[in-house]
DNA sequence: CTTGACCTTGACGCAACGTCAATGTCGATC
DNA sequence: GATCGACATTGACGTTGCGTCAAGGTCAAG
């Protein structure tokens, strides 16, 4: 034979390492070629070609496993195959932008596990200038709280929970109660702000939605306690939660969530 | 504590098996949380939110041991680490890209290690109804020449090879030597060949490009050895190279290659 | 005749889990 | 209250696709 390629020219042509080839002679996907009187492997052009299809296919990241039946295989199987090798290859970039999508929410930061609505809703309570240590209690209260219920939460914040948020008495009473986390219980500004969570409750009240928002959604009693968990540490929250439900109670009303 | 999630339950959540956070408890990238009495793990919000930040950074790619470093560092850091990863995910994406357009070529076959020139000359041949596993082994020849020559040839494919395979005369030409394979070495049609080609490449010889083609491409030893063991078993392909030697000798000029 | 760059086989190492084993728990149903 | 199926526990070995020594042999060049 005239020219013919040693191990680490071929690997180098194709663009991988010498254990590369070895481990795919090992692996049955490359015939032993002849060798020199020393020993060394020497390769021809059919090699090349082999071992380029099968680094084509393993690059593309199908198992060597499936290389090695493939390119045994028949022309048709092959072309099945490829198509389908394809669409994974689509489907694995699809994948790795949507990859690269929730890293740049890593960055924002809430993003990653609560729905649109509530990082809306903590995004204000921010922007308003609550104490953030506050503002991250809260929102683990929502992961853990999303976690658990999420099936029931899903449809009541995509249907109500959206205008909620963009009624601006609603986000001014938010940012109010949070306040209020840091003012004594007997504050005169704790009544105020009981007594004008009632007015707003009561003209909700009235609406469809709300009423089935209460009906199906935040009335579970196991997501409320874990909710309500959140502001016993807080006895100006104690006293709010106290003040709207007596208000409440003075209308005729018995819900008890503000 | 009111609602807290088992390990099952966590791991369904954030879209992995209960055995990845457990090796993330391992890894030391979750804390190991409380347990309950009979010794099952018990999550809160917060690990929901660790683990789904570390399940961001490990599906985009980034090994275990620098998910631990980035989580732990500061917020500079990682913001600086993200906008790596989200460049290396870019990168990705576009090998993966590549990765498909090379597996459609694997369909075409030659595609993968021969330069367009040679593959667009093999086509030729091919469309020409030239015996397929004779096609094959002329482009064994080549891949296997290309390989080894692959610095000294790519210049010359660049600028003369284009244009040898413009030129119909120059297709036809090798075309009929390809046919002539099948011929007697006394068939008339071998001389005639013969003679057409030395008539071809008096003319071509005029043209400054080739005469570069024949100091710096084809007239290498080693090369044309490597191509000539592809004719020596075909009687009449011998006869035709003779003749054509012959026939440039008649003219005055030295070069033996067709 | 010595370098230094190749080649040989063999064996262990690595990440990131999957998978099995052997056992304990929990909530629901008979 | 016995049982059943779905869950949980730790531990250990298996998998994929090579990388990386180790302990040599080969070969062209200086």
């Amino acid at each position: 034979m005239v020219a013919m390629l040693r191990i680490g020219e071929l690997a180098s042509y194709v663009g991988v390492t010498t254990r590369t080839v070895r481990f795919y002679h090992q692996q049955g996907l490359l015939d032993e070629p002849q060798r020199n009187t020393s020993g060394y492997r020497l390769y021809d052009g059919e090699a090349v070609l082999r071992l380029s299809r099968v680094v084509a296919l393993a690059s593309a990241g199908v198992p060597l496993a499936r290389v090695h039946e493939l390119l045994d295989a028949s022309q048709e199987s092959l072309d099945l195959a490829l198509a389908e090798i394809d669409a994974d290859l689509s489907n694995r970039i699809e994948r790795l932008e949507k990859d690269r999508d929730r890293l740049r929410l890593l960055r924002a930061g809430d993003a990653l596990v609560l729905p649109d609505v509530i990082v809306g809703l903590i995004t204000h309570l921010r922007k308003a200038g609550i104490d953030p240590d506050v503002v991250d209690h809260y929102r683990d209260a929502w992961v853990l709280t999303y976690a658990v219920y999420r099936p029931r939460l899903d449809p009541w914040l995509e249907s109500v929970g959206g205008t909620m948020l963009r009624d601006p008495g609603y986000l001014a009473l938010m940012v109010r109660s949070f306040r209020a986390a840091e003012l004594e219980p007997e504050d005169p500004r704790i009544q105020q702000l009981a007594d004008d969570t009632v007015e707003w409750m009561v003209n909700a009240w009235d609406s469809d939605a709300l009423e089935w928002s209460f009906e199906r959604g935040l009335d579970d009693p196991a997501a409320n306690s874990l909710l309500e968990a959140q502001w016993a540490d807080r006895p100006a929250w104690v006293r709010v939660t106290e003040l709207i439900v007596q208000g409440l109670q003075e209308r005729g009303i018995e819900h008890p969530r503000p």
